[in-house]
DNA sequence: CATATTTTGTTTGTGTACAAATAGACTGTG
DNA sequence: CACAGTCTATTTGTACACAAACAAAATATG
């Protein structure tokens, strides 16, 4: 092999991404202890549409069926989301925010734009637009 | 809260850079559904540095010392790397791919090579450029 | 209308990822 | 030398992430 084509890890873009997604991660375990990314991002979501079916929360917050699942049940025993049959479908499962999710979501939403502010934070603004919209056309 | 400073999910980092690496993920096995993107990552390391340390390795892959024990674990019970408690320093577990090993990872480093060419692949050169060098800034 | 197909949700199994607690081995300093 | 602090590895517990298999309900199509 080529010393120009050895597979060299460190320049993987799967390499880089998995980096750049764990120190946001950390990042915002310590702004927001109180829940995960995921989590954030499905109340998020739930509080924006106020309410959907399991099944479309998923889809909207790019999470599979089991994914889903897991942590909308944890929501949920957390009492930051209600969930029932619905009448006219039986198969879906309606989900709202509880009171107490609305008021999480508000309590929250200015340190999780802050999460992303420190992530993008060692770039300019232009480059901060930049990255977002390369990373949004390779999705 | 402004219309201005409104939470909008989509357009947050995190959710960004976490889809880009579900597509990458999905790219990785379809190419390579012998492995997953973090084993080859160890392996193939390990198959650059000859021998090293779970925990050396760990670092030097960005896994924290239990992710890198699961990761090891499965390499082991797959016979592509051994293990041994190092004679100088007892606490050490010196790891080596083993032949099998060697060979895993020449049969698949073009492939994961290939990998990285069609996650980036909607973006041309300068730009795939750019994305990487802006991506390790914010590591 | 009957049944084939699709949709929604659940369950199980495997694989990262990290925190925290533990144990054993090493190192540095008094 | 003693022992405090550090390093390496393991274990346990929680939380994504996805594949595959399943069941129940709804829809499509003949």
């Amino acid at each position: 092999m080529d010393k120009n084509d050895a597979y060299i890890l460190e320049r993987q873009v799967g390499f880089v991404m998995r980096r750049a997604v764990q120190r946001h991660i950390a990042i915002f375990s310590a702004l927001i202890p109180e829940m995960t990314p995921t989590q954030f991002a499905a109340l998020a979501k739930l509080c924006e549409l106020g309410q959907a079916s399991q099944n479309e929360l998923g889809r909207l917050t790019s999470m599979d069926v089991a994914t889903i699942k897991g942590v909308v049940d944890r929501l949920r025993a957390r009492e930051l989301s209600t969930s029932a049959p619905l009448e006219s479908d039986k198969r879906r499962l309606m989900l709202a925010p509880t009171r107490k999710g609305r008021a999480m979501y508000r309590k929250y939403a200015a340190q999780a734009a802050e999460v992303s502010r420190q992530t993008l934070a060692p770039l300019d603004e232009g480059e901060q637009r930049q990255l977002m919209q390369l990373l949004e056309r390779i999705i």
